[in-house]
DNA sequence: ACCCAGTCGACAACAGTTCTCACATGGCGC
DNA sequence: GCGCCATGTGAGAACTGTTGTCGACTGGGT
């Protein structure tokens, strides 16, 4: 039997006030911050149950961490400067049919996507040209 | 300087002769059991190293290991299937412009961006759908 | 041959995640 | 409402994949 604790509850209810993706190490920072008593595994455990249950959405950042969000979310994708860390959310119509498309034209279903934007924000890249005037390096 | 070394040359050889994605403890597993002397520092050095050329391709499994192989120099993407692992590698004009127009929108510039498609492939869809033939559950 | 920067490799350190286990507690029968 | 007990909790240990450290080694330019 699934029961109906306090912090089961408290998990979701941090998702429902964010949005995009976060770990599980960030949300229980925040319920912590928020004064909220709350042991890591605890968040695990709850964040898994929510996967299973197909409430929250799970992928990996590039350096191996799992982070999740709500599935109700509007879908968005980030465009990210690689150099300050910057992030856009940006939504692409165009994008989600493509991925659809070309999945459904190799016989997959219950398709998902992960798509991420690096680039050098005009801020940053104004200053690595200052750094470097006359990259004439080698 | 980059220097040319036995070991370095033995992960690129043994990439050659594998299809596929492997991890970086899998080629070190592999070099050790055939007789080479080999550190594992040593793999994921020579590993990343072949990320930065951009001649290994890296992504991560869904328990946060990261895979690498082979790849063509061909920008594509991967449609995945998130059972059986099975690996489609897609191209897409259409999002490849999107990105570039987007980021550029917003001032970002050298742009990369990264994109996976996960699904189930119609052959472990048939394997769901005969293990729950009616999914009534609870 | 010599030099030395780049490299190697054993091991330690680290981060994220999962496991353990004693304690707490939700929900059911009463 | 009360008690039982399966389930959940939480602090910390353990585990796993990866990265860093550092003394020794070596490729390759001179």
């Amino acid at each position: 039997m699934i029961r109906n604790t306090r912090q089961r509850a408290a998990v979701v209810a941090v998702f429902d006030t964010l949005d995009g993706f976060h770990s599980a190490q960030e949300v229980h920072a925040r319920m912590r911050a928020a004064g909220d008593s709350i042991g890591l595994s605890t968040v695990y455990r709850a964040v898994q149950a929510l996967v299973d249950d197909g409430e929250l959405d799970s992928i990996r950042t590039d350096n191996g961490e799992a982070i999740y969000r709500r599935c109700s979310t509007t879908h968005h994708h980030h465009l990210v400067c690689r150099s300050c860390g910057r992030t856009v959310e940006v939504e692409g119509p165009t994008v989600e049919r493509w991925a659809d498309r070309v999945a459904g034209e190799h016989g997959f279903v219950d398709v998902k996507h992960t798509l991420e934007i690096f680039g050098t924000c005009a801020a940053c890249h104004r200053v690595v040209n200052a750094a470097e005037p006359a990259a004439a390096d080698s």
